[in-house]
DNA sequence: GGCTTTCAGATGACGTTGTCACCTGAACGA
DNA sequence: TCGTTCAGGTGACAACGTCATCTGAAAGCC
């Protein structure tokens, strides 16, 4: 019934899971392989069959994550019932709800592991693309690449000052879903360019040159 | 000469000199007090006669960093040679510089430690409160706020995409100190205010097109 | 002066952690 | 059937945070 390989990967699941409930606990401090191990119901060095070490161990979680937010703003892009507006106000805040609901895994996300630093930016592709293309129907081609960088930036700021509980701060009188509001409105503002430098009255800024 | 609580200060001091140099090399993780005790001449338990324990000591040193990050941005204020637009771009700029060059302590400011998770938010207050009266004095107070809070989220995501590395990704086509500008541009189009014709310091790097 | 108090620092010890070397036994391919 | 593979168990080690205890010198008081 259970053959080897399925076992296996069953402890696996297993360790993956018991591990993302204690980061979301107490933090990467609170993942202890010990505990990882008792959860999942084998010993202590049980883990070291499946993840060379530690670190590995909390680079796949956060790579489970960014895959399940990639496939959630694919399915988002596809939706037929939600305006472009809408699509990018839903990402803003899919990223926030993360960032509120599980701050440790968000930090744990858009952090860059000393044995394999980009290993979690490489995981966070699909659904930066993913997010690049819903900018890109709302505002066009040419604006998304001016745009986009932007967008997931205030995004991430506004999930880490959420995940940091600094936005309960009433000195900021807002809201997460306020704040992605805004900035939405400010990227599709009716009539909304950057002053060109040909046309605008100031001084415009581009992004760099690609090469 | 060296009174009791003079050296018992210079000790402090030490400590906390060292304990930022380890955090800088190599994040929270490579602060152990071990180290920290013998960078600063003293031994392993001495610390404990400064802080309570290991997160306080960190909790000082981002504490440290915010305090300073708050006088830059008064002194920043109150420069006569800088217009509003120039200063909003130099604040963002200048979060935006601690994590490019200190991502560790740049992410230990907007972490909350279990024990006093308010304990950095603070020590944040001053540095945040500042940068909302440069962001008042460039769109007015109503407008402030309302954009305050999106600023300094979006400076904080903009520093913390930088901090993780993954704004050099070419993908984005980039660089940290364009979204600041696009950003101050885009709260100071016209519609709000118009953007100041002098551009100030801490934008070399945009094509600055010039009429 | 002499005495007592205070306190920064040193030291020994304890429990916990990540990690390794080694062992065990059952599923697997031949 | 037999040897191989490999998930998992076990013992051990160094490093860590932390505490209880000790020491010695500066500070305060008479």
């Amino acid at each position: 019934m259970t053959s080897r390989a399925e076992s296996a990967a069953a402890t696996r699941r297993a360790l993956l899971d018991a591990a993302a409930e204690l980061l979301d606990l107490g933090g990467p401090e609170a993942v202890t392989l010990r505990e990882v191990g008792a959860r999942a119901g084998v010993t202590r060095g049980a883990p070291y069959r499946h993840f060379p070490d530690k670190e590995s161990l909390l680079i796949a979680i956060g790579s489970q994550a960014w895959e399940a937010l990639g496939r959630q703003m694919q399915e988002l892009r596809a939706d037929p019932h939600m305006s472009p507006a809408g699509k990018l106000r839903a990402g803003l805040i899919a990223m926030i709800e993360i960032g509120r609901s599980r701050p440790h895994l968000y930090k744990l996300m858009f952090s860059n592991p000393p044995g394999d630093p980009a290993a979690l930016a490489r995981a966070a592709q699909h659904s930066q693309t993913e997010f690049l293309a819903v900018v890109a129907d709302l505002v066009g081609e040419g604006e998304a690449r001016r745009y986009g960088a932007l967008l997931v930036a205030s995004a991430n700021g506004i999930a880490g000052l959420e995940a940091s509980g600094q936005l309960a701060d009433p000195k900021w009188g807002t809201t997460a879903e306020d704040l992605a509001a805004t900035l939405v409105d400010l990227v599709a503002r009716p009539g909304g360019r950057v002053p060109d430098p040909a046309s605008g009255p100031g001084h415009g800024s581009r992004p760099a040159p690609r090469p």
